[in-house]
DNA sequence: ATCCTAGTGTGTACGGTGTCCACATTGCCA
DNA sequence: TGGCAATGTGGACACCGTACACACTAGGAT
């Protein structure tokens, strides 16, 4: 059944190349996921990925959905729950973006991974309207209009601007200007631009 | 001098090697400048770029820096200068921002080179503290600071704030969810995440 | 218990890429 | 007019993604 000590048949391959595909893309990013080195890592013959995955890019996405899973586990633990409805509310928008900015600080090769993942990827399926991270965002908004300091009909707009906001700054701390500030300025700026677009969006008026 | 009908050396070849590149990445991105593409697209041997630039990056890097400055060309184009100084600064910092986005998703494949070169980039001089959007942003910023709309105090975090913002949407609306949306919500959308930001901006107390 | 089939991994090969090296050609300046 | 520095060429190397045909193995039907 086996001629070194590994059997012929790896038991979860998908799985396998899934988790070196992290590993590989943790410091370089996206580019770092080769199909050679990826089924070099899990110790088996390159083609074997092609049973599991049609693509390149279908392994990436793949590896890419993992990372958000990761996200989120990261963000919840940041939110704590004291005060009233409405400080908690505001808090946990406040936590959302600052933890979303905080995953693309901390791990900039699988943020790009996540969310730019090839420059010619197809954007439908690309970042799907269902990415985890996007769900705790809409939460997080529902919670501000139970709590009345949001307009309903405000929410589907503040969704965008939200996300863009906190998405755009993550993109110019990882790989823009922003990277050049010290961390710690870069962090006080990332807090500062939370609050501006919460105010922002809390203002907003039905257009 | 010439064995065929042109000459041993090309007269510019730095400056045809840096338009090929715009014609090819137009449609796809960054992906499609490849070395050996670009100089048979020139019609020269494909070492012959190797004279001019050190790597395929930074004959990308050249190509990103000639769309930043196709962008603020076409962003110049869309300020008005009527009403009052208040009116005008507000709708200047307005056009920047709606300008940006509209040059996404107008050339989303230059967009992407311009500030999504390679995700391997170093991104100390990716995009330079000095990028010409960015410049045009911090001078709509400054006007808005000397029509009395915005503290000097929170000039500096407006501006990221305002990058990351309009910067996020634009990277939403043409490699992410966004993309999905037909292009006229899609500009409405855009519309009130500026005027979020703005109002965010400017309602910024300094901490 | 045996066979067969579907699933999974391997070997080989092709075309493409970025880039290094040695060499050819040319324009320009002394 | 000679020579030198700049510029373009040809060939080669290592690597990549992936298609094709084949090998092995597990597990259900007989």
């Amino acid at each position: 059944m086996a001629v070194g000590d590994r059997p012929y048949h790896h038991g979860d391959l998908r799985e396998a190349l899934i988790e070196a595909g992290l590993t590989l893309t943790r410091q370089e990013g996206p580019e770092a996921l080769r199909m050679r080195e990826v089924t070099r890592a899990v110790g088996v013959s390159p083609n074997a990925a092609y049973r599991h995955f049609a693509d390149r890019r279908e392994l990436l996405d793949a590896v890419g959905q993992r990372i958000q899973h990761l996200m989120v586990d990261r963000m919840v633990a940041l939110r704590s729950g004291t005060g009233d409805r409405a400080t908690q509310a505001i808090d946990g928008l406040r936590a959302v973006g600052l933890g979303y900015i905080d995953f693309a600080l901390g791990e900039p090769g699988w943020f790009a991974v996540a969310f730019f993942p090839a420059p010619g990827s197809r954007p439908e399926d690309a970042a799907p309207r269902e990415a985890p991270p996007y769900r705790m965002l809409v939460d997080a908004l529902d919670e501000m209009v139970a709590a009345g300091l949001l307009g309903a009909a405000a929410r589907d707009g503040a969704r965008w601007a939200c996300w863009a906001t906190v998405h755009g700054f993550a993109g110019l701390a990882t790989r823009g200007p922003l990277a050049a500030l010290p961390p710690a300025e870069v962090r006080r700026q990332a807090r500062r631009v939370v609050e501006a677009i919460i105010d922002g969006v809390c203002r907003e008026r039905p257009t």
